[in-house]
DNA sequence: GCACCTCGAGTTCA
DNA sequence: CTCGAGGTGC
């Protein structure tokens, strides 16, 4: 009650009339109160007891006495936060204990290694000697120091010795308490912790920067140390940062015996303590503790590299000692990391089915999380200059969803000068050709039709799966077939003779007569799976089901004229253009005409679609990996029942099918608030259907 | 003319 | 998965 009451007071009050020394003292100091306290409960107990916009009216009631009264200005005050611009560079500082780093481990064997050496030199057995399992976060270290309960400096660990002087900064954090709690703490105190910025900060700080023309910072850790040692700290304070705290210069005035006990020490006087921590007896609960974290840390809003393991008795600790760089008393477990430096060994150009180039960097091999990347795309010219990646190049290579290689950024901080630039080339690397840059595109496209590389990409894409799927017919089969001379297009593969097929290394008896099955049984494939494995440009598989549902075969449609193609729903005058093109060259009617004499199938069929449709206009989302059936199937199903299967999720999506490891599209459910289904959950719907 | 939603095309590795 | 580009609707 009483609380509230001053809150109101507070918000009411229009400072701007206070004239009154006395007022103006009384009302600063409840002013810095209130918001200390939301500060408190805002960043540290997750629970905010004013809205932003009161926390904005009382920080300005504040910086309006101050204003009028600068002598009331103290240092726990909140508008301090941002003070005096810092003249000059940072003013280095020692430590007032050397900050050690810790020994790693990089695997079970070593982190076994590390416990039974600190059995063998404390002389005891594995279950009298009690571990702290914390998160390693992936930040900037930092030790701050309290006189008598005020933030009084704060430092960066520098090389463990001395550091640099970044209070003026580290005050703009707002989770680094000014004031601590508990009026009993001792009258110094060093407490270290690490500054870290949330991946959806540096996500939107990268966004902006790239608006800006700004080089992007590779990863959340950059971006924290690069903010921390801005100049202007009043770029920092814009950059919203945080901090966990993990531990205490060892302070003679604290009678606290363990680590576990010393972090929720440090929580009760106000400092922020990440609460995914454990003890730990024994190898086999350590590991547990690590294998618990190996997933669920990428749910987490800030990235973690690894788990710190203590021992938990600072009687202990004592025992074991340090080396000159380690204690030897702690570990950092390390998780394979999932951002490695490469050198780029040269830059390639690929030829894609449209005739696109698109430059591929080759990379001397790495294993991120699991495999062994090579290459990674670097997508177009644009985006090559962008990266400015050079060949010889140093460059920090991750994978994106996992699975795609791809490069973050160059490290110009490693050239030694014999690294090469590398330009698109003004020919086709493979037939010779001239390439052309079309207005306004940012791909480069060879423009020959007859080029090898796109004849080989195009009947390459006619045979895959979610084309003609004829299985047994990949890339390596066509190239043999190719470079022999037996097939020159798609069409031809559909004239392909058992003795043809049994000339290719390793094709015996049984696997030609699978081929030409296969062949065989794709000729009555539906007519929208022809269509797009024609390779019409524009026409992917959505706009060849929306042809093959306009026209009743291939003939009508290349009759089709460009205002008939352009009235039909989604189908504007860049896609009818290309169709109609594309029907007019000489060298795909050919094709087609070979097509139809092999008897493929030119008909469409019209889809029954179930007269309970269950789904009617629902649109679906499938994510994750899915066990009773495949995505095509779950794809069929649904539009068997009158809904539709699109890529991606946005606020007109009605369902999200969630499978096993879901990826980025159930975030964007939940942000949405779509209803997600099980796979279960679509079985039962279809059966109380049918 | 612009914002928003989809689609198309290219890419990697086990 | 990501990017660029096409289509639709305001």
């Amino acid at each position: 009650m009483e609380e509230n009451k001053i809150l109101e007071k507070l918000l009411a009050t229009d400072t701007s009339k206070v004239a009154d020394r006395k007022d103006a003292q009384s009302l600063t100091s409840e002013l810095k109160e209130e918001l200390n306290k939301h500060n408190y409960y805002y960043y540290i107990k997750d629970a905010p007891i004013i809205s932003d916009a009161d926390y904005d009216r009382l920080m300005k009631n504040l910086q309006i006495l101050e204003g009028k009264f600068p002598d009331l200005i103290t240092d726990d005050s909140p508008t301090q936060r941002i003070g005096a611009t810092l003249e000059g560079g940072f003013k280095t500082v020692e430590h007032g204990e050397k900050m050690l780093s810790l020994q790693d481990a990089f695997n079970y064997d070593e982190l076994k290694d590390f416990l039974e050496r600190v059995y063998k030199d404390l002389g005891l057995p594995e279950d009298e000697v009690e571990f702290v399992c914390e998160l390693k976060i992936d930040g900037s270290a930092v030790a701050l120091v309290y006189e008598d309960g005020r933030f009084a400096s704060g430092a960066t660990r520098g090389d463990g010795i001395i550091g640099e002087d970044i209070t003026q900064n580290l005050r703009t954090i707002k989770t680094i308490p000014l004031k601590l709690l508990k009026p009993q703490i001792p009258p110094r105190l060093e407490v270290r912790g690490e500054v870290y910025l949330a991946k959806d900060e540096f996500e939107k700080i990268n966004m902006q920067r790239e608006e800006e023309g700004l080089a992007t910072f590779a990863n959340p850790r950059n971006a924290a140390a690069g903010s921390l040692r801005q100049i202007d700290h009043k770029m920092t304070a814009q950059r919203k940062l945080n901090i966990f705290l993990y531990g205490a210069a060892t302070n003679p005035n604290l009678s606290i015996e363990n680590q576990f006990k010393l972090l929720s020490f440090l929580k009760d006087i106000g400092l922020r303590v990440n609460p995914n921590i454990r003890k730990a007896t024994g190898f086999e609960q350590i590991k547990e503790y690590i294998e618990n974290w190996r997933d669920r840390r990428r749910d987490l809003q800030y990235e973690t590299d690894g788990i710190v393991i203590k021992v938990n008795k600072f009687a202990l600790q004592q025992r074991l000692g340090q080396t000159s760089k380690n204690p030897r008393w702690a570990a950092a477990f390390k998780y394979p990391p999932e951002q490695q430096t490469t050198k780029v060994l040269d830059i390639t150009v690929n030829v894609g089915r449209t005739g696109t180039l698109t430059p591929v960097a080759v990379l001397q091999p790495v294993r991120i999380s699991g495999s062994t990347v090579s290459h990674a795309t670097l997508h177009n010219e644009d985006e090559l200059n962008r990266k400015d990646v050079r060949i010889g190049d140093w460059v920090l290579v991750h994978k994106a969803g996992e699975i795609i290689p791809e490069i973050i950024m160059s490290i110009k901080e490693r050239r030694n000068g014999t690294e090469r630039e590398f330009k698109m080339p003004a020919r086709c690397p493979v037939c010779g050709s001239d390439v052309e840059r079309p207005e306004g595109e940012v791909a480069i496209r060879c423009t020959s039709l007859a080029c090898p590389a796109q004849q080989f990409e195009r009947i390459v894409h006619f045979a895959s799966k979610p084309a003609m799927d004829i299985d047994g017919l990949g890339p390596a089969v066509v190239e043999k077939l190719l470079n022999k001379k037996i097939i020159k297009d798609s069409a031809d593969i559909y004239y392909l003779k058992y003795e043809d097929i049994a000339t290719v290394e390793n094709f015996k008896e049984k696997s030609t007569n699978n081929l030409l099955d296969a062949i065989d049984a794709s000729k009555s494939k539906p007519l929208a799976r022809l269509l797009f494995a024609m390779g019409i440009r524009f026409v992917g598989s959505h706009i060849a089901d929306v042809l093959s549902s306009n026209y009743e075969n291939l003939d009508d449609l290349i009759q089709a004229s460009f205002e008939d193609l352009s009235k039909i729903y989604e189908i504007g005058p860049r896609i009818a253009e290309s169709i109609t093109t594309f029907f007019k060259q000489d060298q795909n009617l050919k094709i087609i005409e070979k097509l139809k004499a092999a008897k493929v199938n030119f008909g469409s069929e019209i889809k029954n679609i179930s007269k309970k449709a269950a789904f009617t206009g629902k649109i679906f989302v499938l994510t994750g990996k899915l066990s009773s059936f495949t995505r095509d199937e779950a794809k069929e199903i649904i539009e068997k029942f009158g809904g539709r299967v699109v890529s991606s999720v946005s606020k007109n999506t009605d369902m999200v099918l969630v499978g096993e490891d879901p990826g980025s599209k159930l975030d964007d459910a939940k942000k949405y608030e779509i209803k997600t289904i099980s796979e279960e959950d679509l079985k039962k719907m279809i059966e109380s259907n049918d």
